[in-house]
DNA sequence: AGCCAGGCCTCAA
DNA sequence: TTGAGGCATGGC
């Protein structure tokens, strides 16, 4: 398959606005299905910090407007640049995914910074959303650069100043150690700098071996920083609704469905999640 | 009040 | 290789 058959303009750019096409773009279900942790709701504005960058989002009848000082950064950390109609047009054809698509239209898998990414979803594990957020929201606070109106996440070298002590006070909790573990890591090997340039098995193995990275936190920033979208991360949602009789493990779940969904796997991964935390949400 | 959350680590067998 | 148990904390 020609990776330009999967690509499309539809969004212009203006000096420090972009203008992207709303058909299949949602920015309330793209900034809260749960892969990035730095966004705010003002009403319909929304506001999204990503690494030092920050952009605010607003909507007309038809329009996505992102103001920021760095629209090629955004265009990339929004995937404006693949086609989602071509997507969810081939995932509805699976009949098990045909709602899920439906009510997570306008859902797209973002392109975000790699070492964030890969924080973040060490403090996810076994946790919730909204305690993700106040965790990742107080290091930075604390930590990260003062950008004026906002606070950047932590550079790799800030990281490594963080002690146990205060990630536990920041409510990482037992995750602590894993994060002072990795952020030396990050800091004293290349990782960051070969992971962009690995096959995804790799990217697996690699990560891996950081402490707080099992297969599911690896399948994360493969997913949403790596852009492997074969990646098929199973969290407990994933698991619950995907489990049989016969698929009874959460390794069984993701094989079946990878080799099920293929290329696509990590798209409907991203439907799935969020359509059953919303089936769970409105009973 | 008690279960659960975008799981992982350690330690047995 | 697989399974059990523990784990900080607070949302709901």
């Amino acid at each position: 398959m020609q990776p330009f058959n999967f690509i499309i303009m539809s969004y212009n750019v203006s000096k420090n606005l972009i203008y992207a096409d709303k058909e299949y773009f949602d920015p309330y279900l793209t900034l809260t299905c749960g892969q990035l942790f730095r966004y705010k709701c003002f009403g319909d504005v929304y506001e999204v910090i990503s690494a030092d960058k920050k952009c605010v989002i607003k909507q007309t009848n038809d329009t996505v407007i992102i103001d920021s000082n760095d629209s090629e950064y955004f265009v990339n950390y929004f995937d404006l640049n693949t086609d989602y109609a071509k997507i969810s047009n081939f995932l509805k054809n699976f009949p098990e995914l045909t709602c899920a698509v439906e009510s997570g239209k306008g859902i797209r898998i973002l392109r975000q910074d790699l070492y964030e990414t890969i924080i973040s979803f060490i403090i996810s594990a076994n946790n919730n959303i909204s305690r993700i957020r106040k965790i990742i929201s107080s290091a930075c606070l604390a930590h990260g650069i003062n950008m004026g109106d906002y606070h950047a996440f932590f550079t790799v070298k800030q990281g490594t100043q963080i002690t146990e002590q205060q990630w536990r006070s920041y409510g990482a909790g037992f995750r602590a150690p894993y994060l002072v573990s990795t952020c030396n890591e990050l800091s004293s090997k290349s990782l960051l700098s070969d992971l962009p340039k690995m096959d995804y098995f790799s990217c697996i193995n690699a990560l891996t071996q950081l402490k707080g990275v099992g297969r599911k936190v690896a399948d994360c920033v493969s997913l949403f920083a790596l852009a492997h979208r074969y990646a098929y991360p199973v969290d407990t949602w994933i698991f619950k609704s995907g489990k049989t009789d016969e698929l009874n493990t959460v390794e069984k779940v993701r094989n079946y469905y990878t080799t099920r969904y293929g290329e696509f796997a990590g798209y409907a991964q991203q439907y799935i999640f969020n359509f059953s935390r919303t089936k769970s949400k409105s009973k």
